[in-house]
DNA sequence: CGCGGAAATTTGATCGATCAAATTTTGATC
DNA sequence: GATCAAAATTTGATCGATCAAATTTCCGCG
C-alpha cells in the first residue's frame, strides 16, 4: 500500500482534502462528529503530512539551522555538546527539526546561511557566539532572518541589553561569585582566582565576579595579590596554581575546568595535608578548587565546578525563535529578548588518590 | 525583488523552465551556447533550486538523519563530537544535509524514523551503535530504508562480516596491539592491561589485542597475571592501576582514557622515580600508560592514547549512503559494505607535575 | 530543395499540501 | 415552512521543481 496522502484519505472517507487538512490545522472549523471520524482514519492509516508539500505552500520548513564549530580544545567543547543535545530536544518538542552545517569561517558561514535559506528554506538559525561587529548577525538582520545567539554580544562600551538581536547567556560573574561565597562560608579567606590571559570579556566577567564577591565577603584585601592569569590548558593551571599556592591561597576559583584540573593537581602535590579526608569543611582543613563548565572530567575527578544551565538556555532559544516564527500575534507572554541565566556551583569532594599502602 | 524561480528566470531569458532545469541536472542535453547564457543568468540572479519543490517531485530530500544519544550511552563525548563534525562535513560535501533528533529509547527511535521518513522524507539514517537483535536495524531493513552503522554488530557467534547491513568500525584490538608493540619496543616487558568489568565485546576485543601482541612479542608469560578489570571511571583506573603496579607492571594499556588517567595518577604517586625526565625511552626508565580514544583531556595531560580515525569512518559512512541512494548503477567502485579501520597510537610525554621548589 | 533523424527545446501533468473563495448545509427565528 | 446568517464543507488555484512526451530546430545528404 502506498503512503497515504490527503487525497487518498479523502477518497476513503468520502470528504474533501481540505476538510482533513482542517482537522489537523484548524480543528474548530470542522464539525466534531466529522473530526472524530477523520481522526480515526488518520490514525488507522498512519497518515503524516508531507513537510515538503507543506513547505512549498506555507514557506515554512519547520527546520532550524546551527553551525557545528570546528572542535576547539574539546574539554570546553562539552558545554556545546550538552547545548546541542538540549537544543535538539527542545526544537523537537516544538515541532521543529535541527539541521547542522559546517563552515570554515564567518564569511563562509554567511554563505551557508544564504544557501540553506534558499535551498532548504530553513526558518531560523542558532549562533553559539557573537563577536564585536559580527558579519553574521549583521547579514541575518539585514535579510530579516530570525536567529538567536547563545552568548551575549560584548560590543565595546554598550551594555549587552541594548543589543538589537535576541540572545541568551549565562552570567559567569554570578557563577564565580557564588563559588567565592561558598568557599568563604567554608572558612576559606585566601581565595585566589586563576583566569585566562586573553583579554576576552567572558574571562573578565568571571574575574569580576570573583572580585565582587571577595569584597562583599570582607576579603577585599586579598584581591590584589591573589589574581593570576595563565593559558587555558591543564599545564597553565599547574603553573598558575603553583604561583597562587606560593602566595598561600587555600582555595582557587578558576575560569575553566582545564585550569582547575591543573590547579588541583598542583595543590595535591604541594599541600597534601590539606586533603585529609574525614574532617569535612573545617576552616583551612580542606583545600578547594572550583572549575567552570562542569565538564565530565571535572565530575570524574571530583572537582567542584560552576555548571551552566545550558538546558534552560536551549529551551529559551527555541522559545524565542518559535515565537518569532509563529508571529506571536498578541499571544500573551513574549519571551525575553535578552536573558541572563544564573549558573550554580556543583560541589564535589576530590577523589582520594593517596596510595593506601 | 522576489526570490528567483525557474519560471522567473525562464521569462527573463526567453527560454522554458525545463531548459534551465536541464542546464543544472543534465547539461549534456542543452546546446553549449544556451547553457552558458543560462548559467550566466543563474549566477547573476543567485538562483538556488528549492529543495522542497524538488523533493516533492523526486522523492529525495537530500537529508540524512542521526539520533543524538543521551550523553552517557554509546560513543561518548569527544569521539561523538569529532564523528558528528566529520559526518556533517562529509555529508555537506556530498550535497546532503544532516538532521538531528532525540529519542528516549530504541523503540522511540524507531518511532522517530517512521515520522522523519514520512514527514521530512529523510533519505537515510546513521546509527552510532548496534546491539544484538537490534529492533532499529530490523525495522530499517524491513522498510527498505538506507542506513549505515558506526560500530560493527556483535551478534553472538556470527562474524561481523556476515552482517546484513552496512557498517564501519575501528579495530580496537589492532589499537591495543599496536600500543603493546610500541611499549615493547621501548623496552617494557611487564605491560599490563586495564579493561572494563562488563563483558561487552568492544572491551573484550581491546583486551584480546593486548594479549595477542603480548604473545607475539614473546611476553606471553605475563598475560595471566597482568590483566585487570575495573569500572570505567578515573577512580576505577586508580584502583586497577594500583593493583597492576603492585604486580610490578611498568606500563599499562587501558581500555579507555578515563581508566588511563586514573592509572597515570597512580603511577605518578607510587613510582615517581619512573617519571624522571631527560632520559627518553630508556628501558624501564619511564613508566607509560596508554589510553583509548585520544580525548582532549588525554592530550592535555600528555597521555598517550589510541586514536580512532573517526573522520575516515564518517567519510565512508557518507559514501555508503550516497552510493546506495544514487542507485550506483554499475558505476565503478562500490564502497565496502563492511569496513574495519585501524586506529593509531598517539604517543605523548606526560606533563611534568613535580613541584619545582 | 526536401527529407529523415538526431539534437534541442517546449508543453502539460504531477508531486502533496494550503490558501482564498465559493458552495452547501445547518439551525434558529418568525 | 420560508428566510437568513452562521457553520461546515468543497472547489480551484498555487507553491517550484521534475518527468514524460510532444514539438520544433538543426543539419547532413540524396
Amino acid at each position: 500500500m502506498a503512503r497515504p496522502t490527503l487525497a487518498s484519505l479523502a477518497a476513503e472517507l468520502g470528504v474533501s482534502r481540505q476538510t482533513i487538512s482542517n482537522v489537523l490545522n484548524a480543528p474548530a472549523r470542522v464539525k466534531p462528529a466529522t473530526r472524530e471520524r477523520v481522526l480515526a482514519v488518520i490514525e488507522a492509516a498512519g497518515y503524516r503530512p508531507s513537510a515538503a508539500a507543506r513547505q512549498l505552500r506555507t514557506r515554512r520548513s519547520m527546520n532550524l539551522g546551527m553551525r557545528l564549530l570546528p572542535a576547539t580544545d574539546g574539554i570546553n567543547g562539552s558545554v556545546l555538546d550538552r547545548f546541542l543535545h538540549a537544543l535538539t530536544e527542545s526544537a523537537q518538542a516544538a515541532g521543529y527539526r535541527l539541521t547542522l552545517f559546517c563552515a570554515d569561517s564567518d564569511d563562509d558561514e554567511v554563505l551557508q546561511y544564504e544557501q540553506l535559506l534558499h535551498i532548504a528554506g530553513l526558518d531560523g538559525f542558532i549562533l553559539t557566539s557573537s563577536r564585536p561587529d559580527d558579519v553574521r548577525t549583521r547579514w541575518l538582520q539585514e535579510h530579516g532572518t530570525p536567529f538567536a545567539v547563545f552568548g551575549r554580544p560584548w560590543d565595546a562600551g554598550l551594555p549587552s541589553e541594548s543589543a538589537s538581536h535576541a540572545w541568551v547567556d549565562v552570567d559567569g560573574a554570578a557563577g564565580t561569585a557564588e563559588a567565592v561565597t561558598m568557599l568563604a562560608r567554608q572558612g576559606h579567606s585566601r581565595i585566589g582566582f586563576l583566569g585566562w590571559q586573553d583579554g576576552a570579556p567572558v574571562g573578565d566577567a568571571r574575574r569580576a565576579g570573583w572580585e565582587r564577591a571577595m569584597r562583599a565577603s570582607g576579603l577585599g584585601q586579598h584581591v590584589p595579590g591573589l589574581s593570576m592569569a595563565a593559558p587555558d590548558t591543564i599545564s597553565g593551571g599547574v603553573s598558575g596554581g603553583r604561583e597562587l599556592i606560593a602566595r598561600d591561597a587555600t582555595a582557587i576559583v578558576c575560569a575553566s575546568d582545564s585550569l582547575a584540573i591543573g590547579a588541583l593537581e598542583c595543590l595535591r602535590e604541594l599541600r597534601p595535608g590539606l586533603f585529609a579526608p574525614g574532617q569535612p569543611a573545617g576552616p583551612g582543613l580542606r583545600a578547594a578548587v572550583v572549575g567552570f563548565d562542569d565538564t565530565p572530567v571535572a565530575a570524574a575527578l571530583g572537582l567542584s565546578s560552576v555548571a551552566q544551565p545550558v538546558e534552560d538556555a536551549a529551551r529559551h532559544i527555541v522559545r524565542l525563535l518559535t515565537c518569532e516564527l509563529a508571529g506571536n500575534a498578541g499571544a500573551g507572554a513574549a519571551p525575553e529578548e535578552h536573558l541572563l541565566l544564573a549558573p550554580r556551583v556543583v560541589e564535589r569532594v576530590p577523589l582520594p588518590l593517596a596510595p593506601r599502602g
